[in-house]
RNA sequence: GGGCGUUUAGCUCAGUUGGUUAGAGCAGCUGACUUACACUCAGCAGGUCGGGGGUUCGAGUCCCUCAGCGCCCA
């Protein structure tokens, strides 16, 4: 093929609708944005991409943040990196098991056989009880449909992802990589099993993170509770939300410096109801303002409980069950060891079975009765813990658990945040204050069945018991494996939970212990190709996961590489509607994007997310849309006026640009160039499209009518050619300066008269011709100040300006006549008087109209 | 409670290391059917730069302080 077409083909009627199927087809077809597995690490730029929640909702704020990579992702491409921009899907986790129970009307009970005929009748309601093996094909079955639409919409948006790298959280390569990674983990010893207290969500009845945490204000109310002294006369006062737990109390705790209960320290008190002595401790998180000064210490009401509990090392009496109700209890047992347990089994039989708020309902009652509940109830408003997903408070629940070791890690991995570049730099904070406040360790376990399965059995002893503490591990060359189906190494699968057999452990792993590996799994760790990737050039992502996703990488990334997994991240901010509200579905206001792109075009959409800076929130605005799909237009139009200017198969080139405004007009493009290039490297996309369509509308309006005669072909020879080469070239410029933001309309302009992709041309760079006389600027002047007189006048602007006196300094009386033929053509002025002045001085006469 | 961001025209936002008279787009108003474009073009109007104090020859920009809005952490 030619590289230069024999005539420009450019439409009669160019239209920027239904650019979005021709384009994104072709690039299918030509492989535009195949990444070049051959690449060095020199050249390759790798991006570390979002999987997104599948079985989320899809709203604008993807396509927000995502047209923030494709921007940049397009720009280094066309700069000659070999980038790597793959996508993956987060199809794993609790979003999906909640999706696919409403959508089939389906429930997990794993106790079931799997039953290879089952289909899910599709009404959607009641809870049909099926096998884990079932309700997993069931996700995988819905989680594929899910990703079709996010593929199909990213395909809309022009995202230049290469979809042959395309991956998914629970694919079996992604399995089998954090598996894998678990498994080194566990050997270097930065992963234990451990049982303790955990946060607990009684309804998903599963274990979560710190990273999942959320405070809620909710109401409460202060319950003044008397425990009397053991050794002497009176009652300690304390005050509490939660009464319900005087059951589990093992302590009463104060600040070591309040002299109000300085000489209780170290004496015993007696909880009321149920007789059992507690300890009065103090202790430095123990707050003197709070209640009454004094807290009862519980196993376990919260993290500050835990904390007590595990410095003082007090007695555990936990109650509350992973259902969330009152666990069976004797307090004659020597762990409660009542003075009264007669009358202690009494009370905590009218709480046993029930839920927290069941209990407490009915302590209060028993409490007033004895007496010990002091004064009047106090209603307070106070911060809550709750799972983010969840709708009931978080218990502490003793279980066991798989935990990474971040918190001695922690000066290491604030070192890392320092380390990375962030765009914008601002976002750091939020990275340091999380890891400072890190307060357990990460865990990552969760009791649930779609997900990757922790890649172990433990054996069952002769008697029965599990022996947890001498874990099975697979042959890295099995992985992945699910231990709930597959039988370990030198086991038969009709061993399992039999004596001298073994058991698989029963948990998977967090949603964010897979998504932690994303360069791992997109990278393909473990091959060439990844060595030559990693660590990764870019991050992108919103800023409310930085706490999760983009610590768990770096955590993932420090202990098994000893190395960030990238070097800079971009942040984006998040869409809000526009009432300027964080739009969210339980509000009703998330916008889809969908109807948006079809309405407005992918380009126009994309060009409002492009003004959207790293890291500033962003409302929806379709005005910004419709002036993106505006400037596409203006491409078009422009496009077509100067390929229709000038001659198909004419090699333009710097030399030809001889006549001073082409000169000047080129120097300006110029530093257009060198300013885009360098803001798109410091990652300011939002400024360079900016700079640059503030360029290309004044180049349409002044320059090109300017040239116009001279690019019909009025002058001589050499003004013609002179015309022509300048707009040839600053349109070639112009084009690929709008390519990241605009792919689909400068694709169509660009194979006017290309053979290839403007998406891999090279990226512009300065024609840096000398000398250049300024000759532009003092023009523009001038002609603005002829255009006013003819508005003001209320005239054609093609009106006639019989004389135009003209007064002012030397040098811009000459800038403007360097290119006084021009300025008579664009203004329709039949004549130029010049005179020296101070300043300059524009004065029109316009020819007498009839 | 600690921290971060933000406050500029009716609206959405630029404004770089302090430097002429604070900019753009949208909306508004007034005009123009101009051989690329009426999804266009030209023009006009619109601002105590959140309040107060300070540094400086000079502050939207730097410092202090107060306030509003948003977020992060506890």
């Amino acid at each position: 093929m030619p590289d230069q077409p024999p005539a420009h083909r450019v439409p009669d009627q160019p239209s920027v609708d239904g650019l979005e199927a021709v384009w994104g087809e072709r690039w299918d077809a030509e492989g535009v944005y195949r990444f070049d597995r051959e690449a060095t690490a020199a050249t390759i730029y790798a991006i570390d991409t979002p999987p997104p929640t599948v079985s989320g909702s899809l709203h604008l704020g993807h396509v927000f943040s995502y047209t923030h990579g494709d921007l940049l992702a397009r720009f280094f491409r066309m700069r000659g990196r070999d980038v790597f921009y793959p996508v993956g899907w987060d199809d794993n986790g609790l979003p999906t098991e909640r999706r696919v129970q409403n959508y089939y009307g389906v429930r997990c009970d794993p106790t079931l056989p799997y039953d290879p005929a089952f289909e899910p009748d599709g009404t959607g309601d009641g809870r049909t009880p099926v096998s884990r093996r079932n309700f997993v094909e069931l996700c995988t079955r819905l989680t594929a449909i899910d990703e079709e639409a996010f593929k199909g919409l990213w395909r809309f948006l022009g995202l230049s992802v290469d979809w042959t790298l395309e991956y998914s959280t629970i694919s079996p390569h992604a399995r089998a990589i954090s598996q894998r990674a678990f498994l080194e983990m566990l050997e270097r010893g930065e992963v234990y099993a451990s049982v303790a207290p955990t946060l607990w969500d009684v309804d998903f009845q599963t274990a979560v993170s710190q990273a999942e945490l959320e405070d809620r204000e909710r109401p409460g109310v202060y319950h003044r509770v008397a425990f009397p002294r053991v050794d002497a006369e009176g009652a300690v006062e304390i005050e509490t939300t939660r009464p319900e737990l005087i059951p589990s109390c093992v302590a009463l705790v104060c600040h070591p410096g309040d002299p109000r209960y300085a000489g209780l320290v170290g004496s015993a008190v007696r909880t009321p109801l149920f007789g059992v002595e507690v300890p009065v401790v103090a202790h430095e998180l123990a707050d003197p303002e709070k209640g009454s000064g004094i807290a009862m210490v519980c196993t376990f009401g919260d993290t500050a409980d835990v904390t007590w509990w595990r410095d003082l090392e007090l007695a555990t009496r936990a109650l509350i069950g992973r259902d969330g109700r009152f666990a069976p209890c004797d307090f004659a047992d020597p762990a409660f060891a009542s003075v009264d347990p007669a009358a202690a089994n009494a009370h905590y039989a009218e709480l046993a079975g029930r839920t927290v708020t069941q209990a407490r309902a009915q302590i209060v009652e028993m409490l007033r009765a004895s007496g010990a509940l002091v004064g009047d109830l106090r209603e307070i408003t106070h911060p809550v813990k709750f799972y983010e997903k969840g709708e009931r408070p978080l218990e502490i629940v003793t279980s066991r658990q798989w935990f990474v070791r971040t918190l001695e890690n922690r000066e290491a991995l604030l070192a890392r945040g320092e380390e990375l570049d962030w765009h914008p730099e601002f976002m750091r904070h939020r990275y340091r204050s999380w890891v400072e406040g890190l307060n357990v360790d990460w865990n990552i376990s969760r009791q649930r069945f779609f997900g990757v399965p922790f890649p172990l059995w433990y054996p069952v002893g002769e008697n029965g018991e599990v022996d947890v503490d001498h874990p099975i591990r697979p042959a890295l060359a099995d992985l992945p494996v699910d231990p709930s189906s597959d039988a370990p190494p030198g086991y038969a699968e009709e061993q399992r939970g039999r004596p001298g057999g073994f058991v698989g452990d029963p948990d998977v792993m967090d949603t964010w212990a897979t998504s932690s590996l994303s360069p791992q799994i997109a990278g393909h760790w473990g091959t060439d190709l990844f060595t030559r990737l990693f660590p990764f050039d870019l991050r992108l992502q919103a800023h409310e996961i930085i706490r999760t996703w983009l610590f768990s990488t770096v955590v993932r990334a420090h202990l098994g590489h000893d190395s960030l997994p990238f070097t800079n991240v971009l942040v984006s901010g998040w869409v809000l509607d526009p009432e300027r509200k964080k739009m969210s579905k339980s509000k009703g206001n998330a916008v889809t994007p969908l109807p948006l792109l079809e309405r407005h075009g992918a380009d126009a959409v994309r060009y409002w997310a492009a003004l959207g800076r790293p890291g500033t929130d962003t409302a929806v605005d379709e005005g910004q849309m419709r002036v993106g799909r505006r400037l596409a237009i203006k491409i078009l139009n422009a496009s077509k006026f100067v390929l229709g200017r000038i001659e198909p198969g004419v090699d333009y080139a710097a030399g030809d640009v001889t006549e001073p405004l082409d000169r000047d007009l080129s120097a300006q493009l110029d530093g257009l160039v060198v300013e885009a290039t360098e803001l798109f490297e410091r990652y300011d996309y939002a400024r360079a499209l900016e700079r640059t369509e503030a360029f290309f509308w004044g180049f349409c309006d002044d320059y090109l009518e300017l040239v116009k005669l001279r690019a019909y072909g009025e002058g001589t020879a050499a003004q013609v050619r002179s015309a022509r080469a300048t707009l040839a070239l600053a349109l070639s410029t112009l084009q690929r300066l709008f390519a990241p933001f605009l792919p689909y309309v400068t694709e169509e302009v660009w194979r006017w008269w290309h053979e290839g992709s403007v998406h891999r041309a090279p990226w512009p760079a300065p024609l840096a011709l000398a000398p250049v006389e300024p000759t532009y600027d003092a023009v523009r002047e001038v002609l603005e100040a002829v255009r006013r007189e003819k508005s003001t006048a209320r005239v054609s602007q093609r009106a006639a300006v019989e004389a135009l006196a003209l007064t002012g300094p030397a040098e811009a009386l000459e800038a403007i006549a360097r290119a006084e033929a021009d300025l008579m053509a664009a203004g329709s002025i039949q004549g130029i008087e010049y005179a020296q002045g101070p300043e300059l001085v524009v004065a029109v006469a316009l020819a007498a109209t009839d």
